[in-house]
DNA sequence: TCGAGATGATTGCATATGTAATTATATGGG
DNA sequence: CCCATATAATTACATATGCAATCATCTCGA
């Protein structure tokens, strides 16, 4: 569908970036990491028992693999997470979440989801949100096939 | 509108991520500079003759100030933007388009209107695409308030 | 009109990122 | 079985970013 002046990609983008600016900034205030970890976190915690390879975190957080490397670096030093040998193959890598981890995922929770509410939801009825939703799990479908 | 489990966020977040991937992907091997470049100079494009305020531009591209100081040095050396002094507020400067900036953008956007065209819309019915861009624009209208 | 405080832009410093090596392990063809 | 090649993760280096000063100019009230 070419719809050069009517596409919805350049508000997405632009609200993207403004939605996340309020988070972060909500985030900060209340002492709590970055938005970046709560990502890393709930995918590790919807994982079967907390752990994931490093080349999955990094795929379904859309991370390139060096800065996951990174990201679990920081993560690790603050407790949140640790790192395993994969027995099944060896050069792999496993993070896991710790304790701690699920603990701070649930204090970022408190003030995430209030925002995502607050910043996003408020403004899109019901039926939208869903037709939201179904248009950009297609666009997902189609950009990892 | 409490939406725990069904908010379009989430996915949001994801397949902004792939698409940009995609996208400055396909702009690298045309050996064209980055997404970020675009955004500023479609932005100048955008305004009347071609200039706006430091801070205009920042604002409008959700870019932060210190960042935009930097992103239009950039732009500056390789001769797609110049600055001048505001004769207005001469605490403020202007960043202006250059011809070669002109040039660039439509380079880009040879790159980066069918990427759109091919990575999001080709995705979305025209009445969802209308639907998109309505809820979009009024979370951007309610985050600038 | 003068000075205190606000505002526009930039800069310094610590930290994060992208990209291309590098290291370790696995796998498949001869 | 062994080597060439692929894959997983990390690291090295250059570059980009966020945040807190800093510098210049403006504005407003005593």
């Amino acid at each position: 569908m070419a719809r050069a002046k009517t596409s919805a990609w350049p508000p997405l983008l632009t609200a993207r970036a403004l939605v996340i600016e309020a988070i972060e900034q909500r985030l900060a205030e209340a002492g709590l990491p970055e938005l970046a970890w709560y990502d890393v976190l709930w995918t590790l915690e919807q994982a079967p028992s907390g752990r994931l390879r490093m080349h999955e975190l990094a795929a379904a957080t859309v991370i390139t693999r060096s800065n996951m490397t990174r990201l679990v670096d920081r993560l690790e030093a603050a407790g949140l997470v640790t790192r395993a040998r994969d027995a099944e193959d060896r050069r792999g890598a496993l993070a896991l979440l710790t304790s701690a981890g699920r603990d701070m995922r649930a204090r970022m929770w408190k003030v995430y989801g209030p925002a995502i509410a607050q910043l996003f939801d408020a403004h899109v009825s019901e039926k939208e949100s869903a037709t939201l939703r179904a248009c950009l799990l297609r666009i997902i479908e189609a950009a990892r096939a």
